[in-house]
DNA sequence: CCTACCGATCGGTAGG
DNA sequence: CCTACCGATCGGTAGG
């Protein structure tokens, strides 16, 4: 009766597996109950495990706070950031991104909403590493999309101003989709979001986005 | 030893000072916390005064919130929209309700930014009579700013499209100023969303604002 | 990853 | 408006 090492997966590999599921569902709680709200005790009985054996995993709340910043900075890179990404920079670049983040809204992604949106209102006033977390996240996405903007004027698809005003604009647009679609669950909020956007970002030189060479 | 009525204050009188003031530091506390956060020991201690005084003016927390919902309502109605009201029919209604908006984050009125646009976000997904609450203020906001798009398109002050879409515009752009200026303390993010707001609302007609005479 | 426990605080009540 | 109290839950620890 020997134990060969794959006889049982390694005790480090279902570690992480346990963390992942725990992050998932830490995440989802604090969608709708806020970073603050997520208690540890809830999210132990969400998972059916006990509270010291979310204690073995991080070690204060704080650091379960921060590591389900990860988590959900993960989603939103790979549900929002990265559509956008793989588009070609220009005007449809930032179509891309507001598409993709209306997107993830309509799927619903977290169930409270948009992670970040909730987490900026709710950590906004309250100093410490987990707003100097989420308050890094917002200026990171806020570079991304400026630097969309910027882009699109290289490519001189689109003509602005400044692109920090117009990625504070397109920001706004967020924050108003998804207070409005929590509020009233209604999709059509995201529709009009969405009409908003498209019209804001109408080129007046539009007609150099199909015409792209090899 | 007679006691004549006017020797003390009526005690109808007292219970209403009491309670303005339970609501006032209620208001402020629940914009820092959340209306979920705000705790009924914290409000307590912070007026030095029992628990059970408390619920002595509300039976529950959800009549304290809902009560801290109607003080928050007032400060809003005197600082936003008293002003916006204040002014003639036409494009510079809609500015002076921007600017009352946006002196009101400038002012700290609530130390935790601007109530609703917290309140809205952390009761979005919590069903039940504190979230209908705040669903009906934010309907209300965006009924009266669609009313002053509507009474500037009378005007001929302004040319746009739906008053609804101009007003969720508005709403976008009032929730990235609250959400900036929380994370970062810049006033120049205030400075920002007022300049956006004021390109968005140049009137392709301008001129005719200051021509209404006597 | 568990049981068992800690002091503190939660919303709320009894009785005055 | 108070003291005194209730059961439940909080974040966290001891010891395994």
């Amino acid at each position: 009766m020997d134990e060969p090492p794959k006889g049982r997966r390694s005790v480090r590999a279902d570690g992480a597996r346990t963390r992942a599921a725990i992050l998932h569902a830490a995440a989802r709680l604090a969608s709708v109950d806020g970073l603050e709200g997520l208690t540890i005790g809830r999210l132990a009985a969400d998972l059916t495990m006990s509270k010291s054996g979310l204690y073995a995993h991080f070690g204060s709340k704080v650091e379960l706070q921060l590591a389900t910043i990860e988590e959900a900075a993960g989603v939103f890179a790979a549900e929002v950031v990265g559509p956008a990404l793989a588009a070609q920079p220009g005007r449809g670049q930032l179509l891309a991104l507001c598409d993709a983040y209306l997107d993830y809204l309509r799927a619903r992604t977290f169930p409270g909403g948009c992670f970040f949106a909730a987490a900026a209102l709710e950590m906004g006033s309250r100093p410490g590493p987990v707003r100097d977390r989420i308050a890094a996240f917002q200026h990171e996405l806020m570079g991304i999309t400026s630097g969309f903007v910027h882009a699109a004027h290289q490519h001189g698809d689109l003509l602005d101003d400044s692109p920090v005003a117009l990625a504070f604009e397109i920001n706004g647009q967020f924050l108003a989709a998804n207070a409005g679609f929590n509020l009233t669950d209604d999709p059509g909020v995201l529709d009009l979001a969405a009409m908003i956007l498209h019209r804001r970002l109408d080129a007046p030189t539009a007609g150099s986005i199909t015409g792209s060479p090899t």
